[in-house]
RNA sequence: GCCCGGGUGGCGGAAUGGCAGACGCGGUGGACUCAAAAUCCACUGUCCGAAAGGGCGUGUGGGUUCAAGUCCCACCCCGGGCACCA
């Protein structure tokens, strides 16, 4: 008797064997053609949960199937071990983060190990190793140097839960996308990245990459591009005098400037207080406080009604364009972030302006002739320009032109590009996150610590409070330090980096994790990067794409990496999520299987073939529907048809070849094709059906009259193993070798290629469809021509029987697939 | 409101305009067994029919075509993204 299917002895030993082999390792100057594959490194959470399985599922066949297409792979893995669930953790239990992450980092490694993930672990980086901290503060530096970085006193986000500002892409609808707090308004000096200098190639360059057409509008979306006119507008006394005072306003529609009839600022906005009127200015004060107080997301909500959200502040502005004296009004809804915080008012032709001009009883004028029979409000749309000067008979877009150009010739603005995208915000009032290495001294102010006391690191003798608040802020011997520069007294920033930071630039350190004198040589960033396929969530579609970008697009400028990598990731996957089953949740919440108890059982392999099995990588999976099973009885069919001594085998054939046996050749060099094109195309699901439907077929074939033939049977069963491997890596590793000795490795073998004379076939199985229905089916030689397949579909007797003599009026003929015969 | 996806058996899902439902799950029957499990084999959209065979079927209604799940128009539903950005 063969030995059954044991995964759970076979395992181990295999991943032993790619450890102490170092299948997976790879050297930078390699000579095989290199691959650059990368799955997005990992919050260490401890042991690997379903959504981990997934990714690194595909991403592992990657490497392992490229591997076999005669690459030099680069497979690395590393850790995001910097955030806030191990201080919190710190907070509650005592432990210094340090220690829980390194345990939860432990946890998550074996589970990777044991999924049977194929990785360079000599290259592993961890954002929290005082070796990354210090080329993470390094290229804070560079980029500082650069006046890409800067520090101002901002509005910003303030998560009271998490105790910590936000970047504006970690506010969701109001609420802090972490912890779901309500986020709140706060005025910090805070350290910025100066993302939006980049705003227009993080634009244009999304053309380059091969992206999830999905998450590329999503990025264009945050970017938010628009292009207006932007022009000064002068402060005036109610009679048109001049007060002295002005204000910008950008505007995407200068052709309508004719129809302003109010403008309106930022309740923040710096002007406010100058300019109000004496006998308005309780109110103004007022209204400035309440909206100050009023929640991001009360602000955001579109329910409250207009009167409560503006109010009028008793001073003019002259519009440039009539000369006119018009109304301020301020306006919460008016963002004080967003191009230069002052509207101009155009309530004819813009909806919002509309409903205020109503509410606060504002005239409306019309400057766009309305299409016949118009019934609406405000007309957004194109049309011939009236009551508007110059703009008289112009078409929107002539216009718009036209009145750009008339503002820069006066001098008093002109056109002008916005973007929704803000500078982003990277200080965090965290202990676990990477120090920013700048020290206040009072004599010179910031000064950056010098590179060769870098990196700066947090003291481990600290004490979290339940406060919430950073324990770096009482550590004297923190925050007490002298200045680099005059050796006088100064104190340290206690403030860390986002942890998007990190992120931001791991994917180079892994093309050079040696590297001493800079985090990555340029010339071994050329030999790697693009990344040729990464692979991650498609909630990172915004947050760490956009700021890896930036960084790329920074370093590529600062001459760090090679001047033409301007996009880190060429291509992009985004498998879907994993959903814990609608209304089920809570119900089957406390059956959830971790991963870590199916290998136990059932094995990695099991395991990984269900999920590739499930459905399309792109969909988002409910837990309950991996379905271990079927993929353990799939592979237990194979071992018991592949392993040496087969009782499923039985006596083989040798000499002659039957038709049965060219069939199974056919089929063999047709999986071959079928797989490879499933793979290269994201198809594992279909792959995994063709790997299933293969094997129905062999073991007809083994169990047929004549039995099998021992070349043919062999031939099919390498093949199956060898388009398996990147499935399934342990079992087919296991089966190849015991098939063909103790020294052969499957995964060091090629990638098989059909036979193209196997592939073609010489005879086909002809449709013969009467009025497009379906009547019989024949056949035909492949080579067929039109003729002969129609005499042949006529000559049928089902078709026959149906025409009952009929002649029949047409009959179209797709020879050899198709005849259809109009009766 | 706008922009993307998507609606196919009991379920997950397959299908370059040319055999709808591959493959799996679940189910039914059979073989093996004292019996059960495991395994192997067969069947499994639906309706009519003893069968042969036939009718109907891819969210709804139209259209294009010899032929539509697939293309076009309108609509309904579900999921995701954006949404006071001037």
């Amino acid at each position: 008797m063969p030995p059954p299917y044991r995964p759970t002895e076979i395992e181990p030993a295999w991943q032993d064997h790619w450890r102490d082999a170092g299948t997976y390792q790879v050297e930078n100057d390699d000579p095989r053609p290199h691959y650059y594959v990368l799955s997005m490194y990992p919050y260490p959470s401890g042991k690997a949960h379903m959504g981990h399985v997934r990714n690194y599922t595909f991403g592992d066949l990657i490497v392992r199937y490229r591997t076999m297409t005669g690459h030099a792979v680069l497979s690395p893995m590393g850790f995001d071990s910097f955030g806030l669930p191990a201080e919190n953790a710190a907070i509650k239990t005592g432990v210094h983060p340090r220690t829980f992450t390194d345990a939860r980092i432990e946890e998550l490694r074996s589970s990777l190990v044991r999924i049977g993930g194929g990785y360079d672990w000599r290259r592993q980086v961890m954002s929290h190793d005082p070796g990354y901290i210090r080329w993470t503060q390094w290229i804070f530096k560079r980029f500082y140097e650069a006046g890409l970085v800067y520090r101002r006193n901002a509005p910003v986000n303030w998560c009271p839960g998490c105790q910590t500002v936000l970047a504006n892409e970690q506010v969701v609808d109001g609420l802090c996308e972490r912890s779901g707090d309500a986020v709140e308004r706060r005025d910090l000096e805070q350290w910025f990245f100066k993302i939006t200098d980049y705003a227009q190639q993080l634009l244009d360059d999304l053309d380059q990459v091969e992206w999830p057409e999905r998450v590329v509008v999503q990025q264009r979306n945050w970017i938010g591009r628009s292009e207006g006119a932007q022009f000064e507008m002068a402060v005036v006394n109610a009679d048109g005098a001049e007060t002295g005072a002005a204000f910008e306003v950008f505007t995407t529609r200068p052709d309508t400037a004719f129809g302003m009839t109010f403008c309106v600022l930022a309740p923040e906005h710096p002007l406010v207080g100058q300019i109000v009127g004496d006998d308005r200015r309780a109110e103004v004060e007022a209204f400035v406080d309440r909206a100050r107080r009023t929640s991001e997301i009360d602000r955001l909500s579109t329910e409250r009604a207009l009167d409560e959200r503006g109010c009028a502040t008793g001073a003019f502005a002259r519009n440039p364009f009539t000369g006119e004296v018009v109304p301020i009004y301020l306006a919460d809804y008016v963002l004080a972030t967003y191009g230069t915080g002052a509207v101009m008012a155009v309530p004819g032709e813009d909806q919002r302006d509309w409903d205020f001009a109503t509410i606060f009883g504002l005239p409306i004028i019309e400057t766009v002739t309305r299409p016949e029979g118009w019934e609406g409000e405000a007309f957004a749309g194109d049309g011939i320009h009236t009551n508007s000067g110059f703009l008289d008979g112009l078409s929107v877009a002539d216009a718009k032109a036209a009145a750009s150009a008339w503002l820069a010739e006066q001098g008093v603005g002109g056109p002008k590009v916005n973007f929704r995208l803000r500078d982003w915000l990277l200080s965090r009032q965290r202990f676990w996150g990477c120090p920013i290495p700048v020290v206040y001294c009072e004599a010179c102010g910031v000064v950056p610590v010098p590179d060769d006391q870098l990196p700066v690191l947090a003291p481990d003798d600290v004490e979290f409070r339940p406060t919430g608040e950073s324990p770096l802020r009482f550590h004297e011997g923190f925050l007490r330090t002298t200045c680099p520069e005059c050796g006088g007294p100064a104190t340290r920033e206690t403030d860390t980096m986002d942890t998007f930071v990190d992120s931001s630039w791991y994917f180079l350190r892994f093309a050079d994790p040696a590297s001493t004198e800079v985090p990555f040589r340029v010339g071994e960033i050329a030999k790697w990067l693009p990344v040729g396929q990464y692979i991650g969530g498609a909630e990172h579609a915004v947050l760490h794409l956009m700021y890896a970008r930036f960084f790329t697009k920074a370093l590529s400028d600062l001459g760090l990496v090679p001047p033409d990598l301007r996009e880190p990731f060429r291509r992009l996957f985004t498998q879907g999520m994993i959903r814990l089953g609608g209304s089920k949740m809570s119900k089957s919440k406390g059956n959830l299987v971790a991963p870590e108890e199916i290998v136990d059982t059932k094995g990695a392999d099991a395991l990984r073939l269900a999920q590739l099995g499930l459905k399309p990588p792109q969909d988002d999976v409910d837990w309950e529907d991996v379905s271990i099973d079927g993929a353990f009885r799939f592979l237990s069919r194979l071992w018991r048809l592949a392993v040496p001594g087969s009782d499923m085998v039985g006596s083989t054939r040798s000499g002659e070849q039957r038709p049965a046996d060219l069939d199974i050749r056919r089929a063999t060099h047709r999986l071959i094709a079928e797989v490879t094109a499933d793979f290269e195309r994201w198809s594992y699901n279909t792959a995994v059906a063709r790997f299933m439907a293969f094997l129905n077929e062999l073991y007809r074939y083994v169990q047929s009259d004549g039995g099998p033939h021992g070349d043919v049977l062999d031939e099919a069963i390498d093949a199956v193993l060898l388009v398996m491997a990147p499935a399934t890596p342990h079992v087919t590793a296991e089966l190849w070798k015991r098939r063909r000795g103790a020294d052969a490795h499957i995964h060091v073998e090629s990638w098989p290629v059909a036979d193209a004379a196997l592939l073609a076939v010489d005879s086909v199985t002809m449709v013969v469809q009467i009025n497009g229905k379906v009547r019989d089916r024949l056949e035909v030689p492949a080579d067929i021509g039109e003729a002969d397949a129609v005499a042949a579909a006529l000559a049928s007797p089902k078709v026959m029987a149906q025409l009952g003599g009929a002649d029949p009026r047409t009959v179209i003929a797709r020879p050899p697939k198709l005849v259809n015969i109009v009766s």
